[in-house]
DNA sequence: GTGAAAGAAATCGTCGACAGTTCCTGCGCA
DNA sequence: TGCGCAGGAACTGTCGACGATTTCTTTCAC
């Protein structure tokens, strides 16, 4: 191999890198980002950059406006209600869905769940229980085995991360919050469609309850 | 101004054209789209066209393989039926959304809509009829002033679009659809919100029926 | 001083060319 | 015949350069 590919980082690469830096808060929120300037910065071409950044606007972490660039998309409070909601229509329907479907591995992959959510709730361990919880949702998501609610949860979940960590370190919140969890995990492993959509409804009206009183 | 532009459709147009076509069935499901030809076919560079099937990609009316191409998507029956129960999620969450803030004009609207709907159905204009039960969904999409909700319902609309033309003509359905349409507008105006969500899930329940029935 | 207009700077948008990848085809060989 | 393996055709992917648009700055008349 004599020739050296002289190609920096590719299109996909790049479009990794900048969603990271925006969800790290590495690019602050309404930041303007200027294609050169990333180029340069990433050692990527400004191509790459170009479309990284509308591959990035259609997963709704950036706005761009025609012919004056891109910024950091900020969610608004208002706006961040809205995804709560649409969020509880989808996971409920996926919540239902993974009370119909679920299969005997699953129903003991989630009692270990529920089991390692209480110790880690007992233990004060927000850090793991934080990250349990965000596998309670996962998980009956993948059960539900509903490609379409799936795939629009996760752009949703990626619009919403800023908020999500305030939320996160709400105080008060995560006591009910542990026993709301356990409802639906309970209510799918019983492979009972109408209780787990319920016991999602209300554990996500609490979020939405706590959002709304944010700022 | 002495010095034609020479540059041809550009990007935006260009992804309007091949929507257009694809939505019309001027190019097949399931069809290779190659970008040479296709910019050839509507006089635009290259480059236009790829942009364009990278937004048609994430609109979801395009499928491209890495290094492979693109195609038209072809959404399958389960695919349309998982499009419906997602659909079912969210405008049941813009009924409510409309019943609690629909305001004076827009129930005189909604009044006049019903009221030519059962004047089309009754005269057997089903092309109007169509298009007027398209209309209240939309108008009550409206009416919720959910941004979010109304944007992801306008993309898998696109999506299913080809299905939705199917179930149009599907032989027996329009007759029980009149009268499900009109619960939705009559729970709106009445500003009933758990009615209207109520009255928009059994009408999209009953689509999906007919959907799980089609093959 | 103020405001409009001209000019300059910064930045986005588009293009054609070339590099890289996948897929097909035909050839040699068992 | 069947199989592997060049070689080439058909595409997609990436790049740097140029053109267009917006935004900032300067200039000048009133």
């Amino acid at each position: 191999m004599t020739t050296m590919s002289v190609q920096g980082a590719s299109s996909a690469d790049v479009t990794g890198q900048i969603r990271e830096a925006i969800q790290t808060g590495r690019y602050a929120p309404h930041q303007r980002l200027i294609e050169a300037d990333i180029s340069d910065q990433f050692g990527a071409s400004r191509s790459a950059v170009r479309n990284a950044l509308l591959t990035l606007s259609s997963e709704g972490l950036v706005e761009r406006m025609p012919n004056k660039g891109a910024r950091v998309r900020s969610v608004t409070i208002d706006e961040a209600v809205e995804i709560a909601e649409v969020r509880m229509g989808l996971e409920a329907l996926c919540a239902r869905k993974a009370a119909e479907l679920v299969d005997d591995d699953e129903i003991a992959s989630l009692r270990r769940l529920r089991a390692d959510m209480f110790a880690a709730a007992e233990s004060g361990n927000h850090l793991t229980y934080s990250e349990l919880k965000n596998a309670v949702h996962q998980s009956v998501q993948q059960i539900s085995r509903h490609h379409t609610a799936v795939l629009l949860l996760e752009r949703l979940r990626a619009q919403s991360a800023r908020h999500q960590f305030r939320l996160a370190l709400h105080p008060g919140r995560g006591l009910d919050s542990v026993h709301e969890h356990a409802a639906i995990i309970d209510a799918v492993v019983a492979r009972d469609p109408d209780a787990a959509e319920s016991a999602m409804r209300v554990h996500l009206a609490g979020v939405i309850e706590v959002l709304r009183t944010l700022d």
